[in-house]
DNA sequence: TGTTGACCTCAGGTTTAGTTGAGGTTTTAT
DNA sequence: ATAAAACCTCAACTAAACCTGAGGTCAACA
């Protein structure tokens, strides 16, 4: 009798080879990620890599979070919660692009916020310590005497 | 007779902890930005770097467009065509941050389709090689079978 | 039964953006 | 005059995210 195959689908396992060709990122950088404990693989009798189909959803989880600006550690973290040895389900995914989304979102905050204080500068000509909120958001407070113009009246 | 200072005021040279200190960059990282041609120092007697007051500037016009995501080698391409010896002007910082603005603008635009993105598929399990968006990007044309549901109905 | 091509491990290299430290000189303050 | 603080160069190190190559094994196929 057939066993049940616990990936819900009659799948051959992929060979690493195969991962890399169909999920787009290269040999090394599974080997890679599997060192960084981001997947895992099973091993045939001949010492190489076999993996459930799942593990292209797997890769391409961590693809999406990257794009989304999550260094790797913290995608292995969030990952790291969730059992190796079954498929993410749907409330796994779900869990995880709701943090990754906030995260996301953030990073669109920030580079919004410095889009307009950038359309703001453009032509004033200020960059200064003082007054600039492109520089005071790094240059926190001054405490200097009256800083210098920082731009020129543009008199070539 | 008092020499006409070239920076358009009476100020004394910086030197490179004052920089730092002012500017909110590391001593090692002033450096490492003249090694990379990014800034440039005269020196005095003793071999010390002495700046003029024109490179807070300089550094300030660096940190913003690094935060807009610009990598250092671009940056310095961007302000190699601006001499060295001359301070920047209302015109060239405006066709900087124009420049960079725009930039700024694509990434935020990418980030934002990925949201979008994201959102969509928020709850739809899918991440499936042929139609979710958020995998076509990178694994364009599948040119494979009725690809696997990728996702599993959530019974855990 | 070869012989390719795919696979293995492990060490070392690459890039970006710096930081750290050793060993020595200059400046500044007392 | 002397000590401390700041500066100099140069080499080496860090971290992230991989890639490359050497030397050897395994699998598929004609």
């Amino acid at each position: 009798m057939m066993e049940k195959c616990p990936n819900g689908a009659m799948s051959r396992e992929l060979s690493v080879g195969e991962v890399a060709e169909r999920s787009g990122v290269a040999v090394s950088t599974l080997h890679f990620y599997e060192e960084k404990g981001l997947i895992h693989s099973q091993r045939n009798r001949g010492n190489q890599r076999r993996y459930p189909r799942s593990i292209l959803r797997r890769v391409a989880v961590i693809k999406v979070a990257q794009r989304t600006g999550i260094p790797l550690a913290e995608i292995a973290e969030a990952l790291s919660v969730l059992p190796h040895d079954r498929p993410l389900t749907v409330k796994d995914w779900n869990a995880l692009s709701k943090t990754w989304r906030g995260k996301l979102d953030e990073r669109i905050a920030r580079l919004t916020r410095l889009r307009n204080q950038l359309d703001g500068c453009i032509g004033c000509g200020c960059l200064s310590m003082q007054e600039c909120p492109l520089r005071n958001p790094l240059d926190t407070l001054g405490a200097e005497g009256p800083g210098p113009r920082l731009l020129e009246p543009d008199v070539p």
